[in-house]
DNA sequence: GTATTTGTTGACAGCGCTGTCATTACACGC
DNA sequence: GCGTGTAATGACAGCGCTGTCAACAAATAC
């Protein structure tokens, strides 16, 4: 009924408490027959520390907390719709914890809050997580970045683009996964591409942006305003967009989205528009989407992978837990993967080049 | 540079650390003028009581946790796939944890495990959660149950259909949704009706089926065996087991999928066979997945309140950790919405009755 | 006025661990 | 044999908070 202490392994193995907290905890200087006794005593009694007395009293607490921005949140939770981003990046980073004996924490952040550098550091000061994982935009706001850097807490920033050298980062490379898909699309013998920007919150979209601009530079194209719109990744704004760029005249043969998303939202705006895609208009977007594979046409979009950048940030902020001394690299970059499907095409008339 | 401890607060206030404690937990009998100094003084050092001492020297922990299926996020994890349910699940979760200035904890558990029972007697100690919050199929483990009943934990079970008196319980009735799917298709004038069971890990699988059973004996229409197929949630159970469906002679007017993904299968494999949905075979699904509105045809569906479900269920673990004695209402049910949209059309050369 | 009740505050122990440091056991050199 | 060094173990304090209970102040009754 009542809990499992340490004191009752101790008791049961005939040791004393520290020698339980040495072999539970893998220190050195430890016998082979008191491990074995102890470990059988704790099997026994099917013992597991307390996280709280461990948090209390030595320096970690086995807590990785994730930090999501809360205003998307709110934003997901209104219209009832799941967060695929965040979805993913949990999925990576409980699979690391599990492996480490890690607990995942969820911790919302509002990052508009005038309150925020005391918010984090409340939080960190209550929490006191063996390490943070910052998701975007919480990644790049240097407000949080400040608070976490003075607190001294071990933090890792992941899909960051701001401050690259600053803080633990796993990243991939958003301005050349955009250069390539615009590539993509220029090989395919499109000139007249257009592109939806996505919301300014996100410092991706920005490279995102910059991306397809050095890509069409690079290909000689040129980048009209007209066919440059501002969404804020949701569909709605993709519809609004879409229209409006395919209102155009002459319009794109081509149309770049920020994410699947607004991606969708175009695609409907050109049927409404009576044009078919990629017949009409190719059009492209970002994310890998759970609807992506299932839209007619599928979406041609570059795959994130989520999953293992967070994997890869649990991993590093676990062995500097276990190993503050001990430096392990501090940015890593993951690939992204272009997936071609059928929502892009050759233009009408103007054949692979 | 160092965290502020209740110490801190107190000397700054010039009372004592317990007067400190009473006013920030909101217990009665202070004086406004020692509420008034106590909060200043905390407020004026950004103080956030440490999770770790109060969970060791108080009753609550502030922490709910939340048991994902660890054989299910494998899968995930693997396919590279987000988790819809899961996703917003925890959003409706976060939103509650948030105002009770709860954090929400995602812990995996193997259901499959030979050691399950002391996994979750383990995992209870160690952590002294507030509350459980049990996902499916977690929700429906008679051995997590025991375990958490013995061990005197408070949970919530979500949409768990079995020993329905058992523990606190938050649900939809699927029952009755996958009744009122297969009425909406009967009302359409469909007659010849399939199904595509569910994974047998949930027992939410046997209630839409059964639901289904029931609704098509009640208009009279005749189950045909070789038109149910088991699938186990999966796009691809869903492509193979539509294939199989349509490649009877006579094929069904319609396929009712017991989830959105395989519905999605059922598409294809119709696609594939060259039959055009809804025009020759009407399919729905249920879940109202992230891509039912962007696949073509949209999906009709049932839309479960799956964040609402959470927010329930968060909500009634803060109440009773903050009163374990008033007694809240232990059982809620929440309202599906049967979504209506292309993939389901009267069957051809049989208007609607 | 005193006795009694009620309300407010503080002193202190202790939650279950880990860190520090003292102690003990044991091996080795001479 | 002894001293010396090193590895193994334990005693004890204390992490930052809350619960218990005692002390004290204020309000009420007589």
């Amino acid at each position: 009924m009542s809990a499992v202490t340490i004191y009752d392994v101790a008791e049961r193995a005939g040791v004393s408490i520290k020698s339980v907290s040495r072999v539970l905890n893998g220190k050195p200087n430890v016998t082979e027959a008191l491990r074995r006794k102890v470990e059988e005593a704790a099997d026994a009694l099917g013992y597991r520390p307390s996280l709280s007395a461990r948090g209390l009293a030595g320096g970690r607490s086995y807590i990785i907390a994730a930090l999501v921005d809360a205003e998307l949140t709110v934003e997901h939770w209104r219209s009832g719709r799941g967060n695929d981003y965040l979805s993913r990046m949990e999925l990576g980073a409980l699979m690391e914890c599990r492996q480490a004996g890690c607990h995942l924490l969820v911790e919302l952040v509002d990052v508009g809050s005038a309150t925020l550098e005391r918010d984090i550091l409340a939080m960190v000061s209550s929490l006191r997580p063996d390490g943070l994982i910052l998701t975007p935009p919480v990644s790049d706001c240097a407000v949080v970045l400040d608070a976490l850097d003075r607190r001294g807490a071990a933090y890792v920033r992941l899909g960051a683009e701001t401050e690259p050298s600053r803080g633990r980062r796993v990243y991939m490379d958003d301005h050349r996964a955009a250069y390539d898909m615009t590539t993509y699309l220029a090989r395919m013998g499109h000139r007249d591409i257009g592109f939806v920007v996505g919301s300014p919150r996100y410092a991706a979209s920005r490279a995102r942006r910059e991306g397809f601009e050095a890509a069409m530079a690079r290909h000689g194209l040129q980048v009209r305003p007209e066919w440059i719109a501002d969404g804020d990744f949701t569909f709605a704004s993709g519809l609004e967009c879409g229209a409006r760029i395919l209102s155009t005249d002459p319009r794109p043969t081509a149309i770049f989205a920020s994410n699947d998303d607004m991606a969708f939202g175009v695609i409907q705006a050109a049927t409404r528009l009576g044009l078919s895609t990629p017949g009409d208009v190719s059009i492209a977007g970002f994310d890998d989407a759970p609807g992506a594979q299932f839209s007619v046409p599928q979406l041609t979009t570059v795959r994130q992978p989520v999953a293992e950048m967070a994997e890869a940030g649990a991993r590093m902020i676990i062995a500097n837990a276990q190993d503050a001394a001990h430096e392990a690299p501090r940015v890593r970059e993951v690939a992204y993967v272009l997936i071609g499907r059928d929502s892009t095409a050759p233009p009408a008339g103007r054949p692979r080049t």
